[in-house]
DNA sequence: GAAAAAAAATGAACTAGTTTAAGACTTTTA
DNA sequence: TAAAAGTCTTAAACTAGTTCATTTTTTTTC
């Protein structure tokens, strides 16, 4: 059986924690749906309550919130190859807080809530396919928590580019500062700071 | 069948999410060891390689690591109902940088790693129990991660003793200070203040 | 139940990060 | 390809949170 590139990428993703049949394969894939965002388009908004969570197969996505004083408060980046969504709007069902938009054209495969459910009916292995990639999650949103609180922005910045060196280059640094929680005005400085040692 | 308390705590916290036939109920109980620690007691150290991953029936604990001056960084408080760990060091057996340590005197049950292992073999049901639950810990701490870095300390304590107004009262104000992030000079400037309002 | 140890409060001097404002540079759009 | 919009830089005045030092209060220990 012959994929299209996205196909490719999203069974890859999953063949790193359970083995899927031929036949497996087909039936998970007919449970997703092709979506396209153009740059600066909303994939969802604050407010929506969330349809599907995502995988991104091409281009580069912001999740993020607006505090009281409207200020974007970034919770990730998602490029090829990860997950995203708002998970609470989509178990829960209640409006999102978040807001999820393109900085360049991309596109994703979608899975909506009526047959993630049934992903687990008809493929039980997916439990395990979910719970491991929950774990590991889990893993790396405890360090951040962590980090955030106890990192100064310009150790968060140094770590950021450590981890996600391909990302640091194509976000603006406004969303960068968006994301480790300080002004870009600051952000600014940190980044010349650091690049002069 | 009768069971001890401690068992129907962990029972009734696993029945939130799957149904479990008697003999399901006794062949997971029989995976468990049952634990103790006096106040003041560690359960780990840093350096150490996880070997339990565990569920609190009674006490209280702080999960926090020591950053390169000693200061102490709160990750978690866990009391009865919780769930707690190194779960980065309980997957990869690589040391923990992690001490937990109890704050009360305190029972726990703990799954050892190959148990945990052999638990999804015997009854795969528990794929699906950690799977909802991994997704629950994940939505409170993406949601944790934005806020350490988007509120204000003041904030944080505000958020944190509605969320968890029964922890506030067991735990010392310093160590709450190591988990708001801030120092416990400044802990016991916010209390005063915010008590004043 | 007295002595020792740890936690909490208070205050003054300090630093990391914000705010506001203005000018230079880059990207987008018509 | 010119104009508009958005991004980046710099700097000065400000605020949230730290550091250090001292005293008071509470908890632990023998």
């Amino acid at each position: 059986m012959i994929y299209k590139e996205s196909h490719i990428l999203i069974l890859n993703n999953i063949a790193r924690f359970i083995d899927l049949t031929e036949l497996e394969k087909q039936k998970y894939l007919s449970l997703l749906t092709e979506i396209k965002v153009k740059k600066k388009a909303y994939l969802m908004q604050a407010g929506d309550v969330t349809k599907y969570e995502y995988f991104i197969t091409k281009g580069c996505l912001k999740v993020y919130t607006l505090d009281e004083d409207g200020v974007p408060h970034i919770s990730m980046f998602a490029v090829e190859d990860y997950w995203t969504g708002d998970m609470a709007s989509f178990m829960t069902k209640q409006p999102s807080r978040y807001f999820i938009r393109a900085t360049e054209d991309s596109e994703l495969l979608g899975i909506s809530r009526a047959n993630y459910n049934l992903l687990f009916q008809e493929i039980p292995k997916f439990e395990r396919f979910y719970r491991i990639l929950y774990q590991r999650s889990l893993i790396s949103y405890i360090r951040r928590s962590n980090h955030g609180i106890s990192l100064t922005a310009e150790e968060r910045y140094i770590e950021f580019k450590k981890k996600y060196p391909k990302i640091v280059n194509r976000i603006t640094q406004k969303d960068l500062a968006g994301y480790i929680g300080i002004t870009p005005e600051f952000m600014s400085k940190i980044i010349s700071k650091v690049n002069r040692m």
